[in-house]
DNA sequence: CGCTATGTTGATCCATATCAATAAGTGTGG
DNA sequence: CCACACTTATTGATATGGATCAACATAGCG
C-alpha cells in the first residue's frame, strides 16, 4: 500500500495506538484500490476476507433476503467495516456496495487476527469500535420497533440537521430511495412521510430540507439521546 | 461475594482466560443477589455502575420511548449483559427486568474497566463477546427489515425446536406476550400469526408447539444461516 | 438531447394495530 | 382445596399505516 495514505489510516482510533511495529505489518499486506459507483465489494455470506477501510467515497452495507432488501448503514470516511466478521473468522452477515467512486484499503483479516491476538492496545482499540458499533445498532433496532415511519424520518431529519451544523436549511446526504431503505420503508412511503411533516414545518427541494418551525417537529419528533445521539 | 459462584462465573467465556490474579480482583468487589419476579434492575439512561452476569432465572432487556416499549432481548443463564455500556462508561442503552426469580452477580463496572486495562486477554475475550453481541442484533436487525410478521414467527418457531433439541414438539421459552414483542408485533397479531402457520402444519396447545410437518414450515419461513443460526 | 434511473402522485390492497369482549390460566388467601 | 382476583390469551370488528401497482414527472448522464 502507499505509504502516502498511511497517516489517515494511522489516525483512526482502531490503529493509534498501536506500535509502529505492528502498524507497518498490517500495512505491509494491505491495499488500497479504487471503486467505481455501484460496484459490489463484498456479498454476505462469503468469508472474511478483508478488513475495509474507506478513505473517501461511501459505501452502503444491505443484505438480502428472499427477493427484499434493505440498506442496514453507511460507511463514510474514515472507517472501517465488517470488523466483528473479520476478528471472529466469520461470513460476512452483510453485502457492501460503493455507492460513489470510492477510495478503499483492504487489509488480509489474517493479519488484523494475528496483530489482535498478541498486541493488547489493539484488541482494547477493538473493543471500543465495537463497543460502539453494538450501541449504534441498539439504537437504531429501537428507532425501527418504537416509532413509526414519520416519527422515524422526523428524527432523522433532526439528527442530519445537527450533523450538518444545526441550521435551519441543510441537505440530505442520501439518496432518497436508499434512505427510504435505511429508515424501513418503501420509497413512495418516504414521498409522502415528507409531505406529512409539512404541518410541522419541514420544506423539501429536491435534496434541500428546511425546517422552519425547530421546536414545533421537535415536539413530534420527541428526540431522545439514548435513541437519536450519535456518540453515547 | 460467595466463592462457590466463581467456577460458574470463572468458566464463562468472558473470564475464562484471565490470570486467577485478576479474577479475583474482579470478584472482590462482586457480589451476588437474588431478585424477585418484576424487578427493574436497571433504567436505560442510567450510569452503567455494574457488569451484570445471571446465574439463574432470566432477564428481559426492553426499551419504552413515548409512552410504547418493546423487548430488545432475553438473557439466560449463563451470560452477561450490558457490556459494552460498562466498556464504554456510558448510560444503559435498554432497562432489565427479571422475569423470573433470578440470581444476579454484580460486577462493579470500574473495576471491569480497570482490568481491561491491563489484560490484554481479558480485552481480547470482550473484543469476542462485543462481536458476537453485535452480530446477534445485526441478525435480528434483517429479521425484523425483511421479514412480515408471520415469516418471523415461522423461522423463530423453527429456531427454538432446534434449540429445544430438533423434536417435532417442544416448549415456547417466552410468555407469548412476550415474544410477540420481542418479534415486533402485538399479542393479538401474534395469536393469529400462529393460526396463520396452521396451514404449514404448526400446532399450538398453550406453551406447546408441534411442528407436523417440517419441510412444509421450512418450504415457507425459509430459514437463513446469516438470520438464524445462533454461532456463525 | 434523449435515455434511464429516480422521485412523485394517485388508487387500491394488505398487514398489522387498536379497541372491545370473552375465555383461560395463575396465584393468593381464606 | 376452593373461590376470587388478576393477568394473559384469544377472538371479533374496525381503523390505519404502509405496501403495491401504475402512471407520470423529473433529473442526471452519456
Amino acid at each position: 500500500m502507499p505509504e502516502q495514505h498511511y497517516p489517515e489510516v494511522r489516525a483512526l482510533g482502531l490503529f493509534s495506538g498501536m506500535t509502529d511495529e505492528n502498524f507497518f505489518a498490517l500495512m505491509r499486506g494491505a491495499y488500497v484500490q479504487n471503486f467505481p459507483p455501484q460496484i459490489e465489494l463484498i456479498g454476505e455470506g462469503e468469508p472474511s476476507d478483508f478488513l475495509h477501510v474507506v478513505l473517501s467515497g461511501s459505501v452502503d452495507l444491505f443484505s438480502q433476503w428472499n427477493g427484499r432488501d434493505t440498506s442496514l448503514a453507511t460507511v463514510r470516511p474514515i472507517s472501517t467495516f465488517i470488523l466483528a466478521a473479520t476478528i471472529k473468522n466469520a461470513p460476512y452477515l452483510m453485502s457492501a456496495r460503493t455507492i460513489e467512486k470510492s477510495r478503499i484499503v483492504l487489509i488480509p483479516s489474517q493479519d488484523v487476527r494475528a496483530i489482535f491476538d498478541v498486541d493488547g492496545n489493539f484488541a482494547r482499540a477493538i473493543v471500543t469500535e465495537l463497543a460502539q458499533c453494538y450501541r449504534s445498532v441498539i439504537k437504531s433496532q429501537k428507532d425501527l420497533k418504537l416509532r413509526t415511519s414519520l416519527e422515524r424520518l422526523a428524527n432523522y431529519l433532526l439528527r442530519q440537521q445537527k450533523r450538518a451544523g444545526g441550521g435551519a436549511a441543510f441537505d440530505l446526504d442520501f439518496e432518497k430511495r436508499r434512505l427510504a431503505s435505511v429508515l424501513g420503508m418503501t420509497p413512495e412511503n418516504l414521498s409522502r412521510a415528507f409531505k406529512g411533516l409539512l404541518p410541522y414545518g419541514v420544506s423539501v427541494e429536491g435534496t434541500r430540507i428546511t425546517i422552519n418551525d425547530q421546536t414545533d417537529l421537535e415536539r413530534f419528533a420527541k428526540p431522545n439521546p439514548l435513541i437519536d445521539d450519535f456518540s453515547t
